[in-house]
DNA sequence: TAACATTCCGAAATCGTTTTCGTGTTTATA
DNA sequence: TATAAACACGAAAACGATTTCGGAATGTTA
């Protein structure tokens, strides 16, 4: 690669100083117009860009914004990154991105290599292992340090940061009341294992609408869902036994589209036999045949949200008290829960 | 933000040289052992990282790729980021993503704020709206100036770059094969408009099969899909006339879709009446019904080719010669194109 | 005891930029 | 004509690190 121009070498050209290379480019008055304008069209001409590295460096400053998650290859979450990215482009950021990929390990090397002066904050979704460790020296490291931080969608209460949620106890709570409307009585819950937040609070907003429609709870209507194992095996043993559920609500969209097709295998009637809904995270509902019904997560809004309040922080333009923001859910009533007139 | 520790500062605290903390810290010979193990421990307990920007700076590498990319909430997309990510990763550089949302004016900028020195290498998916203009004044800068770049998938031949592309002639072809092996005549083709290079590329090797397989080209069974338009009105067109196409070939995920589901509510049957298939991009094709044939894209496989040609040009372990890498496809037959024994 | 080797450390350059503070020259003013 | 103001520019510090080179203080050898 030809070294790009700077500064130096076009003083050197002229015979003059680095400054007044400097101030010229600046249009300081302080420099004669003659030497400004030859300056600034050899500048031009070579197509000078000052090296962002050397301003950054000086200015303290890089204007990028870190961004850790857990997968990319996922609906939710590439829009999360969609809605940063575009908040962070309209305030001047730029977005680097880094995947832990459920890994404590590269969690924290995420961390290392981020927090190294090569950004001004970090926008962070836990990594599930990182969760089940219960592990979280690197991110108290840098809350010491008043270091910019928002968690968003997998949180962690005790940390002392911003952070954005999906209201994920309303969504699961106004889901399963849809499905009490529509006359299910035995509602099963497929969620994840119960150190994922997300499936723990989809879970508490499950029973508050049980409790709330006096309807008992069925321990054995709840099935945690193993993401280490075959989904598919799993989601069997719900469907494909001699009693099965009237309804399900699965706390994401693959579980919902696998539950959906295996009932199908199984003959029943959707919505009649069994209704099911799921908490969208991408294009599958729309069409599954019939196309699921979904509560809709808003994962852009949740990305600008968790860029706003970064650059508020790095900015300094937030009194200090750390925001928890919800982001709120609705619900995308389709076919499978709702039989055709 | 508390300041992180510099050497500066630990020079300081012992009122030794910054070189002499320098050199302690990274156990030269040249520093007394009693010296080295006191500033070690100093810098150990106030967690002393060097500075990124500086050693980028001093080394003039920054150890990061630049991608920019048309969309990420694209299931194809973020499988190449990811193939990209964890090659870099494993060669020890981190990815900055752009979005170019299909601009011209975004990708530009992306392009200034990237080739300023902040990235060693650029790997890039033209906009739509570029290869619209056909304006690649951007791309010859950089080229001219030897700046690494990979182009992937939206690539422009006259570019001298080494180039990443998904075997669009050969997968086309063999899907097409498909369908006349199960008995289709008359197979509709749902592209994108000529400027779109995939859209063309795989046009071709539908024509390719059609020439080889003695079957006249129908102009009127080639249709080409304004993105910019509504997709369920378009696609509407091609199935509800008097004489429907026998078969359908989709150049995406969305359109085979869209085309199944319309065809069911016009109560055809499938693949009986019209077979459909289409290539990947994401995960509805397994979960629609029946469940959608696919040409499978591998953009991981690709990300990671990506990374490796810009990650060695940087390196320059490449003989000057520009490479393109041709990703090859493969069927993955379902049920939309096969009916059950 | 003279010469040389070893040990331990610091000064300074370098990467590329911005910015403050001089300083020398010219021009205007009293 | 002496003095002040205006003009045009340069030196140097700063951001935070690495590395080459040089040098003082010891220790070793002939």
């Amino acid at each position: 690669m030809k070294p790009r121009i700077t500064l130096k070498k076009i003083a050197s050209e002229f015979g003059v100083s680095i400054s007044t290379v400097s101030k010229a480019l600046k249009d300081s008055h302080e420099i004669s117009e003659e030497t400004r304008d030859k300056i600034k069209a050899f500048a031009d001409f070579y197509n000078y860009k000052p090296n962002s590295l050397a301003l950054q460096l000086r200015n303290q400053k890089t204007s990028v914004i870190g961004v850790i998650i857990p997968e990319i290859v996922h609906h939710f979450f590439s829009t999360v990154i969609d809605g940063i990215e575009q908040y962070a482009t309209k305030k001047g950021y730029n977005v680097m991105v880094c995947v832990s990929n459920e890994s404590y390990e590269k969690e924290v090397s995420n961390f290392n290599v981020l927090t190294n002066g090569s950004v001004d904050g970090l926008i962070v979704s836990i990594a599930r292992e990182t969760q089940q460790k219960n592990e979280y020296t690197h991110f108290e490291g840098l809350i010491k340090d008043d270091f910019p931080l928002v968690l968003f969608d997998r949180i962690n209460d005790n940390l002392a940061c911003d952070k954005v949620i999906i209201d994920d106890v309303g969504g699961a709570y106004k889901a399963t009341n849809h499905l009490v409307e529509i006359g299910s009585k035995r509602i099963a819950l497929l969620t994840t294992q119960d150190f994922i937040t997300v499936g723990a609070l989809r879970k508490e907003g499950y029973l508050k609408s049980l409790r709330k429609n006096g309807i008992e709870v069925d321990e054995n209507l709840i099935y945690k869902i193993d993401d280490s194992k075959d989904l598919y095996e799993q989601i069997k043993k719900v469907i494909f036994v001699t009693n099965p559920p009237d309804a399900i609500l699965a706390v994401n969209e693959i579980y919902a589209a696998n539950a959906l097709k295996i009932a199908k295998e199984r003959k029943l009637s959707i919505p009649n036999d069994i209704a099911i809904i799921g908490f969208t995270d991408g294009l599958i509902s729309e069409f599954t045949y019939p196309p699921l019904s979904e509560v809709v997560q808003h994962g852009f809004a949740m990305g600008q949200q968790a860029a706003e309040l970064l650059i508020k922080r790095i900015e300094q333009k937030t009194e200090s008290g750390f925001k928890k923001e919800v982001i709120s859910t609705n619900l995308k009533i389709r076919r499978s829960t709702l039989a055709p007139n």
